[in-house]
DNA sequence: GTCTATAAACCGATAGAC
DNA sequence: GTCTATCGGTTTATAGAC
């Protein structure tokens, strides 16, 4: 079994900006996580920001094949939604802090959007026609509701932590989000949403 | 006329926080930017973490006395959040950075969305009690729609800057919020609705 | 590839003169 | 109140031996 040591760095990086976030993670940190020196550090990556780069680019960004087109496809996309925003909260709870990095992570950010907003619009459209979600009901609707929904992901988290500090208890993402789309559901389509899901 | 350096200290810091962030403005900055010498600033504020304290006293939380019961007065409630969002966009554009700061903020943080929840809930209430709200679909409908508008309201800022540099125009938070709320209104709320915007 | 050593700069915070 | 000077620590980044 070969040691990569970059990836270790990566995946060791990817741990502490999640629990500390980029600017309150330091280069020694890093090295002392994964146990190489810091000049061993910066021969993998010259620059601390070329770690985050890097970290960007190996993720690969997992879309289902087709746009989800009935209630429980769209549930399980926002399952796999939530896993992926908790395994790269770096990315996500620290979004602002991580866009004044470099002109390129902010780059990045932007592309995951205009690639995953068609995506629930196309969701959308297709729920539509399969009968479970209602048509809008002024143009544009389904724009508001698919940025609310983007931004409900990107931002749970640390909302989630807002509430929780505050009410005592926390909501689970999927539920608030269906609770939220809910009023968007037809009959056929809140039947569905039942068998999966009690709100 | 009596120069408060204090005050100074405080607004250079509030401009400079807006735009980089807590953890990207050091003393030196401030100092510099206020025009005096780094140990002045600290014998005004001991710690760093006391002019990001001393900002968030400063600012006054305003609440309208009672719980909007129109849509008018809902709507002004909009407008005044949004103008606090823009003239405080250090607060609103580092939320989730700047509950890691210490201990105090966060419970601030906590401390206002405690406050201004049940004002809107209120709101949402009364104007369902005044014939411009639908009552809800399902218990606790009330409650996940309250949520997402604080969301909103709190990281509208962050959001829209990767909207704008992704989708290249920048959508108003005053008509995200009304379309994302738009279902809720019956025929008479969305007669109110059409005298002062249009979606 | 990995290490030690260190440069060069910056950080927050303090001491003390005026 | 405001300043200069500086401490002690940390940061990113580089140089060079092995």
């Amino acid at each position: 079994m070969k040691k990569d040591t970059r990836q270790e760095i990566l995946e060791a990086a990817r741990t502490l900006f999640n629990q500390y976030g980029y600017n309150g993670v330091s280069l020694r940190d890093i090295a002392d996580a994964v146990g190489i020196s810091k000049g061993n550090l910066t021969y993998h990556f010259s620059k601390k920001e070329d770690i985050i780069e890097g970290l960007l680019n190996a993720e690969k960004m997992t879309l289902p094949p087709a746009a989800p087109g009935t209630i429980a496809e769209l549930d399980a996309m926002f399952i796999d939604m939530q896993k992926a925003v908790e395994s790269h909260s770096y990315f996500f709870l620290h979004h602002a802090q991580l866009a004044q990095v470099s002109e390129s992570i902010r780059q990045k950010q932007s592309r995951r959007y205009k690639i995953i907003w068609p995506h629930f619009y196309k969701s959308f459209a297709s729920l539509r026609d399969n009968g479970f979600f209602r048509p809008e009901l002024f143009p544009g609707e389904y724009d508001r509701l698919v940025d609310m929904l983007y931004m409900t992901m990107i931002y749970w988290a640390p909302f989630s932590r807002l509430q929780q500090s505050a009410a005592g208890r926390g909501m689970d993402f999927r539920r608030h989000i269906w609770g939220a789309l809910y009023h968007l559901l037809t009959e056929q389509g809140r039947a569905e949403l039942a068998k999966i899901l009690t709100l």
